[in-house]
DNA sequence: TGGCATCGATTGTTCAACAATGGTAGTCGG
DNA sequence: CCGACTACCATTGTTGAACAATCGATGCCA
């Protein structure tokens, strides 16, 4: 059965962020392969490919983990989306198809906050800041939001209190939205430069409590 | 001899930016493993994390060939410089460690420009705006910049007027440079904005000339 | 000339083997 | 009792061979 290779790809993709195997776990070629239905070589194919999107952590001869972002990764990972969201945001078109991108993501996020599905919330979250991105209709750009949002999930995964880190966010998403429609680009923007802030500062504490206390 | 791994996807990486393989070049897995003395699988690998960084286009059941960057490649490489090293330039401190690393791209660009070694001064050039993107300390900035400079590397590679591509460029660099230590980074990102249109606009107009000239 | 079946070369994947490395457990000496 | 050393063992790194699946080309036929 050829061509297993990107769907395998992309099935460990969605397991890791999925939490399926928890941040530092080690992944044991031959077990995970067998597990898999794989064969060792082309599970190793895509452990380089998960190496390189920062999903996996490979050190020679000691095999892959699933990556633990630590404070400097998310630090990191905040500061490029302050280079690239609210650039984009700032420059884009109200018709720009992925603005109804937008506009899904922000009333899923409303509709899980109802139900409290705390973690469909935080898909919701993403799914607002991923279409942000998508404004700039580069695929480059994407590609990179796509890489630090699934190591973004990760640091999530370790933080048990998943109300906090995404429920608050939901409103700020539809306010933003709102701004980017009456107002534009960069008074939405100016918005979004605040909402990374808080963001990150959130996902900081709750994760400075997690390692040290 | 193990551990062949990481040292044969930069070796790889080296041989394809340095052009020994042209771009567009079908990569044979059985005849490139043995030209190299590694096995299918190890080469496999290879690619793997090649493709990934978008130097190595892979098709399936079709193998994989030097990337051969588009029109549209190029224009959304340059949307993406134009993200990021403004805006690293603009907040950057001059104490910055990697204002030592502009300066050395410049007289490096200077010295070669002094030689008609457009080849060098193209690297130099390189060198320059990486320093750049150092100044924001982003190891995510960087990889970024890393991929997508070695896809402008490729473009550059199929046209074979390296001397327009690269001349021109050395003096607005020290120009750059020299506003940046005395104006600060706002200033000199505004050239820097510049700049950048300009090098697109002579990279593309050398590439529609050769695509369809 | 144009459509079609066949063939050949290449990729996709698996399996088995062995070398090299790193961690671990057990041993020895203090 | 504790720390350093050693031998072992599980795992990774890499190879080579094998076979299935696919793509492109070759040559055939109308």
């Amino acid at each position: 059965m050829p061509d297993v290779e990107d769907t395998l790809t992309n099935a460990l993709r969605r397991r890791i962020i999925d939490g399926e195997f928890a941040p530092g776990t080690r992944l044991s070629e031959i077990s995970l392969a067998e597990k898999l239905g794989v064969s060792r070589n082309t599970l190793r194919e895509a452990f380089r490919v998960l190496s390189e999107q920062g999903l996996v952590e490979h050190v020679p001869h000691r095999g892959v983990s699933v990556a633990s972002p630590t404070v400097a990764d998310v630090v990191d990972i905040y500061r490029a989306r302050r280079y690239v969201e609210p650039a984009a945001l700032s420059a884009a078109s109200p018709l720009h198809p992925a603005v109804a991108m937008m506009r899904e993501a922000v009333e899923q996020g409303e509709a899980s906050l109802e139900e409290r599905d705390w973690r469909t919330v935080g898909s919701a979250n993403m799914a607002f800041h991923d279409a942000i991105v998508a404004l700039a209709d580069s695929p480059r750009l994407e590609r990179l939001f796509r890489d630090i949002a699934a190591e973004l999930r990760l640091a999530f995964l370790e933080i048990d209190n998943p109300e906090a880190l995404h429920a608050p966010f939901v409103a700020l998403n539809r306010s933003m939205l709102e701004t980017f429609l009456a107002q534009g680009g960069p008074a939405a923007a100016a918005e979004l430069q605040d909402y990374l802030v808080l963001s990150e500062r959130t996902v900081l504490g709750a994760f400075t409590r997690l390692r040290h206390g």
